[in-house]
DNA sequence: TAAAGTATCGAAAACGTTTTCGAAAAGAAC
DNA sequence: GTTCTTTTCGAAAACGTTTTCGATACTTTA
């Protein structure tokens, strides 16, 4: 029941541990009679060679490790999904871990990851970081990073992102374009710079289209939940029974808001227009349809490894690495609570 | 830049590696000077043991691996969730694996898992799973396994699952109870336990209310998508127009079946009347809202990991483990879909 | 036949830790 | 001063692999 090892076929078959090793590895110094008696007595014995010792020997452990703020989401496991597709592709495990977007357990997940030796990790912000210190001090022990879609602008990493700014002034000029005359703004929360840049683009569209822009239009999440959604929904009723469009930080939030409207009696589209982010499964299940921005999750995971996979094979052959910025395109979805009256 | 080690660190202070180690694990034979010395060195070289060194030496990783059939899927995202965490709390870290319903990855991913040398591996059988050579060769090498809600009940090892049979026997004599007559049931593929039980639980439901079973009445899921909702919900309506109730495998088919009736103008609960499975999120903000069965996801993961980790010390301790069963209640959630006429 | 080249092998170090066991030193007891 | 105990330390083996480098044996060439 003991694990096999090159000790024993080498002992069977009465050579030396290295020549094993190497006839395992295709080395050329070994002659094709007895590499063929070692893979054969290595395969009837089912030897696998023991990772620990390789990982000592090699310094690597073919594992990455990746940090999300939450698992049960429809953008990032889609994310994770890519990510561990394609780590697998080319040999690598992926280590999950969940902040639960606090920066006290991100840090300390950071620790967890470098002191495992990972051989790099990707990472997505939580909504509570707002310093950096963690993350510069992985760049500082060149340790292989990449961030995606909840970055940090002052650090020096490769990234994968989209054009927030640019998405957001979409669905926002789609709104206007549906003939929506003042519009509301569920906004993310102060620190994360997706969430500052969506409410840059709604500003910007609104400028863009002479709407003059009112900061009491804009509502601000702490936790982005369907909860927030309806309720400030229902303070947009209250507060401004005119508004004719909001534009939500994510779908999530917004399904909140039909969620309200719908119970209230509020018609959407008719009286208001309703646009959400990120494409959400459910978007498209929901009474009305949500319209949305539609955000390349699975692909985003896809090349945060990718970029990984670069800084770390450069990292092995000693070469010098420069960081890269991916920007993936994002496209409006048009659905029915965005339908022109 | 380059790492500390145990031997810089005893040059250092002219003392051997030996008392070093001893120093920083607390054994009582080194003196309160030499240790003091020890820990403030450490400490302000920030010295952290090397994992690879350390899993050589102990024959452990502290590491878990995860092998599910899909990562993005409510389910199983919420039970992913609930082994992190647990997971995180008792030191350990965890690899996850996607099967992407494919018994040839799973077998494959079986190994990877094994050749990485995890302490201990927890699965959900995939859909296509009908062989246990996999798992039993798990089994064999004496490797800790828990089996989650899709288990084999050949195979002996500790299993974490819900009552599908009963389940499924609630949810359709809660249809009965409002009322109706002629129920379909959509269920899933023809190898999962859980599928099985819970057509199982259907047409006891119906013998015991004096229903006549009819195997013209259910259909079986390939994939077990929306599109499959979609589909099988017109084929009922083709084939039995005056069927006034269906039971659905789980949530995103029964999402896909509500949306095809809401399509063509069917009332639910009106006309026909859906109770799906698991709770999805999205299931409460659809419209008409959807009955279900509750599953607790997140605590089936917490548990999961609980008995590996049980399964998982007594090996360390080469003590003999019995496996364990446990079974968690489910509860009918119910709203709009199945209210009485 | 000697020299040069090639094919095949193995000894040994190294990776960094943990742990056993014995040695040395210090203190206590007589 | 001797013996016995207690405290404190370190040498060394072990975990299993990879790789360097030198040694041997065998073949070819001059």
């Amino acid at each position: 029941m003991k694990d096999i090892t090159l000790k024993q076929i080498a002992e069977t078959l009465g050579i030396s541990i290295t020549t094993v090793s190497k006839a395992l590895k295709n080395y050329s110094d070994v002659s094709p009679k007895t590499r063929k008696a070692v893979l054969d007595l290595a395969n009837s014995l089912q030897y696998t060679p023991n990772s620990f010792a390789v990982n000592l020997r090699t310094k690597e452990s073919r594992t990455i490790g990746l940090i999300i703020p939450e698992v049960v989401h429809h953008f990032f496991s889609n994310v994770i999904n890519g990510i561990i597709a394609e780590a697998e592709k080319n040999g690598y495990l992926v280590i999950i871990l969940q902040s639960n977007e606090s920066l006290e357990l991100e840090k300390k997940q950071v620790e967890l990851l470098m002191n495992k030796r990972v051989d790099g990790i990707i990472m997505s912000l939580s909504n509570e970081s707002n310093d950096d210190d963690h993350i510069k001090e992985l760049i500082r022990r060149e340790i292989p990073f990449v961030m995606f879609d909840k970055i940090s602008k002052l650090v020096n990493c490769s990234k994968v992102i989209i054009n927030d700014q640019k998405a957001a002034y979409n669905a926002v000029t789609h709104l206007i374009n549906k003939g929506c005359k003042k519009i509301a703004h569920i906004r993310g929360p102060v620190n994360p710079q997706n969430a500052i840049d969506r409410f840059l683009g709604y500003k910007k569209a609104l400028e863009k289209h002479d709407i003059e822009y009112n900061s009491k239009l804009v509502y601000t999440c702490e936790k982005v939940t369907f909860e927030e959604g309806k309720l400030f929904a229902e303070q947009i009723i209250k507060d401004h029974p005119d508004v004719d469009g909001v534009f939500v930080i994510t779908d999530l939030v917004a399904v909140g808001a039909l969620d309200y409207f719908n119970e209230i009696g509020v018609k959407v589209p008719n009286q208001i227009k309703v646009i959400g982010f990120s494409n959400w499964f459910m978007s498209q299940v929901i009474t009305p349809k949500l319209s949305t921005v539609d955000q390349p999750s699975y692909e985003m995971g896809v090349q945060s490894f990718c970029l990984l996979l670069e800084e770390m094979n450069c990292k092995k052959e000693s070469l010098s690495f420069t960081p890269k910025t991916i920007e993936l395109e994002t496209k409006i979805i048009e659905r029915e609570s965005t339908l022109e009256n």
